[in-house]
Order: structure tokens, then C-alpha cells, then sequence
RNA sequence: GCGCCCAUAGCUCAGCUGGAUAGAGCGCUUGCCUCCGGAGCAAGAGGCCACAGGUUCGAAUCCUGUUGGGCGCGCCA
């Protein structure tokens, strides 16, 4: 009896054709002319016992118009299969198939150790460009693990494209005006040495004192129109302030890996030449108007906008001055000159009627809309995130208390690593630690966030993954001689746990794929860890450096190679290192 | 009220382009360090896949409705 732990259920060449397993296709189809590819689909047998491969016959069946269960007995006599299927077999409406596992074995290892640091990699990037903008936090705080996610979310996609051959370059909003940053700059004038740490506690007063001080808060109107218009003393006073601010949340940032190729002000928006040509547009599609109150609106409904909430969307206040919306819409016209092939953008969920909105205009005024990628809050188990009430796990804090957690844990068991190797470590694992809870979860889901399963490192977490590329690299460290290359002629994977680490590798290039298409690094997670649970059960029931011979030893340090550069491969999608010892 | 998203084990989540008996982890129970790193492994208990209809040979997966939760509907950004 097997469980999940045997053959993986998501196979490499489910719903398409692989390669690897073409030959199987081929030779049903010369048996069944009839039949077309797309009418089969390979899919997993329950038990390893029944086989490594199975084909529904129920279309098949159709098309050739007899019984499944019939269709798929007389397959199993009549199809010649080649020498890579060892045996074929009907089970009810299944069409049954078991693989030769040392051949089939060895040609995964090759292509594994073969493409390196590229195994997974489907090249669907090749020659195209694509542009990403995430985080583009507000510089008023340090960020909290729901900011967070939106950053990490944006880069690992980054390392995705990347990986799959896209030519990338990342983007990061600052909204380096609007009424609170005025705000905040007039009490920053009044605060002597404010740091990074003070902005959140001078942020908070700002807002405080603006609700019971209308004088203050019309200072703060009179100061962000000066700066509209350019007033140079202005312009410098918020961009101290916000530079201040970006810097201290790059540096949090940057710790959890998260890279930005290019910072665009918002301010550089606010009097954009080309907006005329914009709303020249959206006048002859007749969808511009000025309001009884004289502001500069856009009605959606022309555009195909069915709801009467929402509708209308404020470009310019009545006094003339800009709204963020026709700033951001500026901003879009700017990415979308960079001329890539896709243009995409990270959001939370609450801008996903802006965004709508936005990209209506956008298409109305004969420019194609942003691609997006909401994701959903993280919530805390007494409920969501408050930054005024002070109820927010940043991102600082938690890296510091897992490191602080991981440093004791790796003095434990790498004692003989220097103080700040043990650091460097231990900061990997806090990264991990926080990356992997938030990336194994597709970003559309409302996640709960718990602190103390997130520092606990054991279980289904970014840990346990880097635990096991830390074990092969201590196997690999201790054999003695040089490392195998490639599989030989004497190569063997025969062995169910053997077996199924190998299914499981095959399946990575498949796994990168859906995660492309689904615009989710998700499936990469939970492919991470499922191939770490395979190959700790591997490393349980097969000894390498004590194998039964030399052959067996070789065979299994090539099934090390293959799984560590995989596991390499998948943790780099997610931004996490593999130790070499931790 | 209207719109978008979500709902799977006590908890946190996979699985969703329809296929055989729905999976992990945490927590709980029981074993396993003379043996390549126990941040581990093995086993057990735990499910009306929110509810109700529909499509299909077949539905956690697709469609409709209901309920519950998240988000939004600003001269905020």
C-alpha cells in the first residue's frame, strides 16, 4: 500500500505530450488511426502494483464506438509498444501501462544534470519582453507580511518568466505625493532626527491631528498644491520624506530577496503631455465630460461597464488638480511605450474595481490594459491587520524572530561554522521560513496568518525544504572519489521510492508550465515539497554511501544530483537558497 | 443594496483545463537515533469536498441558485 508517497499523481505529460513519452502516443495512434492525440490522456493508476501509466479509455471508446472496458483489453494485445514499456494491461475502462524504470530512470537523470540550472525551464519566454510592476507600497510605514506578499508574490513571478526565458524588468510605483504624504511632511517639520523607525508613529499623529485640526489639514492640501505647481522648496520637503521612507522599506525588502530594476515617481506624472492626446480620445468616444461641479470625468458605461457603481471615474478636481487615477493612467501610458509583450501588475484585491476602471479608459483611448494579479489579504487569527491598532506582523520583526530562532538551532547543529556563517544561515532560514507560507498559497485566497506555525520550521515549510538539499549535500560531501557524471550502462532505479523520486523530478518542466499559465508560483511550493518528501523517503529505504555495491552507490548518487539540482531549480523560483549546510 | 474573489480533516492549505479509493502539514495517539544530518521517518484516528439543484458514462473540479467570509462601490492614494 502506497499513499501520496508513491508514484506523484501530477504526471509530466498529463494533458500533453512530453517527449519523454511521445513514443507511447505514437504507437497508439498507429494501432488506432482513428484516434488523435488529444483523445488521450495520460493520467496516474492509483497503486504503483497496477502501473505508471494510465489511459482512460472512455473517449477513446466513443469515438471508435465500442466499450471502454473492451477498447481497453484489446489495446493492451494490440499496440506494439517499444521497449520503454514493460508491460501493458487493461483495468476496467484503463488502459494500464508500466514503465522500464532503469532506462526510463537514466533519461530522466541525463536531462536533469544535462540542462543544470535550466532543468524545468520550457523556454515559452524566448524573444519576448514582459514588465512587472509589484509592491509600489505606500511610503508611510515599514511593511507588514501582507505588503509583503504582494513583493514576494512580484518577484518570484519575476524569477519565473525569467527562468522560462522572458526578457524581464520589474517596476516599482512610488507614490511619492497625495494628501497623507503632505501630511506627512508637515509633521516631519516638526520632529527633529526622524528616522525610518518614526515615520509609522509621525504617520499616525499626521492623520490623528488632520481629523481634529482642519487648519492642519488644510496646510496639508496647501502644501501638496505647491508641490503640484512645482514649487521646488515643496518638491525637495516630500522627497525627503518619501525617500526616507523608500529607502528604509527597500532595505526590509531586499532582505526577503525582493529586486526592483526601476523606480518611477508618481510626481513625474502629474502634468503629462501626453494625457491631452488621452483625453482627446476618450472626447471623440464620447465618454468625457465636465460635471455640474466642473470636474473632469469618465463615463464607463459607453466602454461596456454594466453597473451603475462605479461608473463615472474622477480624473481632475474641479480647482484642476489631478487625480491619482489620471496620474496612474499617465504612468500606464509610460510602461506601455516600453514596449514589452505583456504588462502586468501585482495588486491587492481592493484595487480591483480601480484597476478595471483604469484599464477601461486605457483600451478606449486605444491602449491595451494591464495584466493583473490581485492578491488577497493575509488575515491574523483575532482577525485582519489594523496598522492603527497596532495589530500587524511586519516583515522585519518576523525575519528577526525566526533568525533569531534558526541562529540557536544551526550553533546546535553546525558548530563548527563561524558565528557569521551560522547568521548567514540562519537569515536564509527566516526567508525561507516566511516566503515559502506565503508562496505555497495561490494569491487569491484569504490566508490566516499564524506566527508561531510560521516560526515553528518543521513540517510542510521552506525549512524543511532547505533541510533536505542540506542532507544531500552532506551525502554527496562524503563519498569518497569523484561524483558520477551521467548514467551508465549499469544504472539503476528499480527500487519504488527510487521510482517515484524520479517520476516526481520528471514532472518539474510540466509543474513550471501550469505555474506560467496559472500565473502562480504555487504549484512550484507544493512541488518543492512533495519532491522533498519523496526523496526523504528515498534517503530512509535506499542507502547511497552504504548501497549493497559500487553500482547501486553510483546509480543513487546520480538520483541525489538529479533531486538536489531540482530542488535547486524549484527553491530559486521561490527566492529561497538551497545550504549547503544548515 | 450592487459587483468581484473565496469556501476541502479540529486548524493551515494542496488537488479544480471533469476520470479509479479526495491528499499533506500542524495538533492528538503509537512506534523509530549502535545505521548517509531526528528541522526527520513509519503507523493510527480524523471528510455529506459549505448547502441545494443541473450537465455527464463519470463532478471536490463545469453551470445555476442559496448561505457564510474577504474586498470594493470617495474632489483618498
Amino acid at each position: 500500500m502506497h499513499s501520496s508517497r508513491g508514484i506523484p499523481r501530477t504526471l509530466p505529460w498529463k494533458g500533453r505530450r512530453v517527449n519523454l513519452f511521445s513514443t507511447i502516443s505514437d504507437a497508439i495512434l498507429k494501432a488506432y488511426p482513428e484516434l488523435e492525440a488529444a483523445d488521450l490522456i495520460f493520467g496516474a493508476p492509483p497503486n504503483l502494483e497496477m502501473g505508471d501509466v494510465a489511459i482512460p479509455m472512455f473517449l477513446p471508446a466513443r469515438k471508435l464506438r465500442t466499450a471502454p472496458p473492451k477498447l481497453a483489453a484489446e489495446a493492451a494485445e494490440r499496440v506494439s509498444f517499444g521497449p520503454e514499456v514493460s508491460k501493458s494491461g487493461a483495468a476496467g475502462p484503463y488502459l494500464n501501462l508500466s514503465l522500464d524504470r532503469s532506462a526510463t530512470g537514466a533519461r530522466i537523470v541525463n536531462a536533469v544534470l544535462e540542462q543544470g540550472n535550466g532543468f524545468g525551464s520550457n523556454g515559452s519566454g524566448t524573444g519576448r519582453r514582459i514588465l512587472v510592476e509589484h509592491t509600489s507600497i505606500n511610503p508611510n510605514a515599514s511593511p507588514h507580511v501582507g505588503r509583503g506578499r504582494c513583493a514576494m508574490i512580484g518577484d518570484s513571478m519575476t524569477r519565473l518568466f525569467r527562468f522560462e526565458g522572458y526578457d524581464v524588468e520589474v517596476h516599482y510605483y512610488v507614490n511619492d505625493m497625495g494628501r497623507q504624504i503632505g501630511l506627512l511632511v508637515l509633521i516631519a517639520d516638526e520632529i527633529t532626527d526622524l528616522d525610518f523607525n518614526g515615520i509609522l508613529d509621525a504617520y499616525v499623529r499626521a492623520n490623528a491631528l488632520a481629523e481634529s485640526d482642519p487648519e492642519f489639514a488644510a496646510r496639508g492640501y496647501e502644501l501638496l498644491v505647491k508641490m503640484e505647481e512645482g514649487d521646488p522648496d515643496a518638491q525637495q520637503r516630500f522627497k525627503a520624506v518619501t525617500d526616507l521612507c523608500l529607502k528604509g522599506q527597500l532595505e526590509v525588502l531586499s532582505r526577503v530577496g525582493a529586486t526592483y530594476d526601476y523606480f518611477d515617481r508618481e510626481s513625474k506624472y502629474v502634468n503629462d503631455p501626453r494625457m491631452d492626446q488621452v483625453q482627446q480620445r476618450l472626447r471623440d468616444r464620447g465618454v468625457l465630460f465636465t460635471d455640474e461641479k466642473n470636474r473632469l470625468v469618465a463615463d464607463l458605461a459607453p466602454l461596456g461597464y454594466a453597473q451603475e457603481e462605479g461608473r463615472f471615474f474622477v480624473l481632475m478636481r474641479a480647482n484642476g488638480s489631478s487625480m491619482y487615477g489620471y496620474r496612474d493612467i499617465a504612468y500606464s501610458l509610460d510602461k506601455i511605450e516600453r514596449g514589452t509583450d505583456v504588462n502586468l501588475m501585482i495588486l491587492g484585491e481592493d484595487h480591483k474595481l480601480y484597476a478595471q476602471q483604469v484599464g477601461l479608459i486605457l483600451e478606449a483611448a486605444g491602449y491595451p490594459a494591464p495584466e493583473v494579479i490581485y492578491y488577497s489579504y493575509i488575515l491574523l487569527k483575532d482577525g485582519k491587520m489594523s496598522t492603527r491598532q497596532g495589530k500587524v506582523v511586519l516583515l522585519a520583526d518576523f525575519l528577526d524572530q525566526a533568525a533569531a530562532l534558526a541562529v540557536e538551532r544551526v550553533a546546535e547543529q553546525c558548530p563548527e561554522l563561524s558565528p557569521e556563517e551560522q547568521g548567514a544561515i540562519a537569515e536564509t532560514v527566516a526567508v525561507s521560513a516566511i516566503r515559502f507560507a506565503v508562496l505555497r498559497v495561490k494569491p487569491g485566497k484569504n490566508v490566516t496568518f499564524d506566527m508561531e506555525a510560521a516560526l515553528s520550521f518543521t513540517g510542510d515549510t521552506g525549512p524543511y525544504v532547505q533541510y533536505c538539499c542540506a542532507r544531500i549535500n552532506s551525502i554527496l560531501r562524503k563519498s569518497v572519489g569523484a561524483l558520477p557524471v551521467a548514467p551508465g550502462a549499469a544504472f539503476a532505479s528499480a527500487h519504488d521510492s527510487e521510482w517515484a523520486l524520479l517520476m516526481k523530478i520528471a514532472s518539474f518542466p510540466a509543474v513550471v508550465a501550469e505555474s506560467v499559465q496559472q500565473r502562480t508560483c504555487a504549484p512550484v511550493a507544493n512541488f518543492s515539497l512533495d519532491l522533498a518528501h519523496l526523496f526523504t523517503a528515498f534517503y530512509h529505504d535506499c542507502p547511497v554511501l552504504k548501497a549493497q555495491n559500487a553500482a547501486q552507490t553510483e546509480s543513487r548518487l546520480l538520483i541525489c544530483r538529479a533531486a538536489l539540482q531540482t530542488l535547486r531549480n524549484a527553491l530559486d523560483l521561490l527566492g529561497i537558497s538551497a545550504p549547503e549546510r544548515m
